[in-house]
DNA sequence: ATGTGTGCAAAGAGTTTGCACAGCC
DNA sequence: GGCTGTGCAAACTCTTTGCACACAT
């Protein structure tokens, strides 16, 4: 593949992008679809922040540019997103469905802080590989995965011990 | 911990559920919760089929024995369940909350079949202690894990090569 | 008797969809 | 001009909640 492999947790600058606008506007023109300033400033938001965004977040943001748009446009552009396979959807425990780049050379996964909610990624590669060998043992063909553990950060462990000391 | 280690996709018997059922008595002897015929029901209908039972099923499962039964009752049970630490929620992509049998023992994940949505457990202690071992880089406690792979099961895949045949 | 539990229906939260109008090609 | 895209609001799905009555303890 041509473009560079990102670093966890790093937004991607404009180069890292272009192959994802590519697959955007491959898919678009097949589709006989258009152009509006509407997907546009959606595709520039998820792209700005392409991490964990949430609907919500993402109408936020693009709001701030033009208060006039919809959250069904959202949603919309959002799956136009993902069937393009320009980005993939994950739902956390929260109820909220949330959009990440589709990066299918760097596989990275999640720790999730239950009292903050704070997201960090991870990769191990020996943890891949492990993966394709159960799935294998069981006659798997694996599509995408899903790895994420749920426990509490650093920061507020020192919190709870803090609170702690003064209890 | 006093309990066997249950193999994964077995059904628990009778003594391997008694430690859940003493979980539960004791959690509801806390609170002061009482004991009633429709939640006597639904616990049993949950040990009868403790893996990746959704409200829907789990309710006309229940039904069968008594018609009256809302899902209001089944939603407050499995919370219940869950609070007493003898089920866990389980989200997988469909929208739908899916329970288990909480055991903190034995870590078994999920492959889920994208095709016909069947799920199957594995065990993998290797995953789990590298899982160990990214966290504690990370600094955070790990609490509970969530490890799935998406694709295709081979039932599917043979279906999806005579298809193939065939055209 | 007291207060928890239940069933129903309504309310919530997140997401999808139908429709009339706007705007790209 | 034709057809896709948009915004709004209504519809939908799953889950939670308020309320009056039922029933454990």
């Amino acid at each position: 593949m041509a473009h560079g492999r990102r670093a966890p947790s790093s937004h991607p600058d404009r180069n890292d992008t272009e192959h994802y606008r590519e697959m955007l506007a491959a898919f678009m023109a097949k589709k006989g679809l258009r152009s509006t300033k509407q997907r546009d400033h959606i595709v520039e938001a998820f792209f700005a922040q392409p991490d964990h965004v949430s609907i919500e977040e993402l109408l936020a943001r693009v709001r701030e540019r033009d208060p006039a748009i919809g959250y069904a446009t959202v949603y919309r552009t959002l799956k136009l997103l993902t069937e393009s396979g320009v980005a993939n959807e994950r739902k956390f425990g929260d109820g909220l469905t949330r959009y990440e780049l589709a990066d299918d050379e760097t596989h990275h996964d999640h720790l999730i802080c239950l009292e903050c909610q704070k997201i960090v990624e991870f990769e191990e590669p020996e943890v891949e590989r492990l993966q394709e060998e159960i799935a294998r043992r069981h006659g798997f063909v694996v599509r995408s995965h899903k790895h994420e553990m749920y426990g509490v950060c650093p920061d507020c462990q020192k919190k709870a011990a803090a609170r702690q000391g003064r209890n």
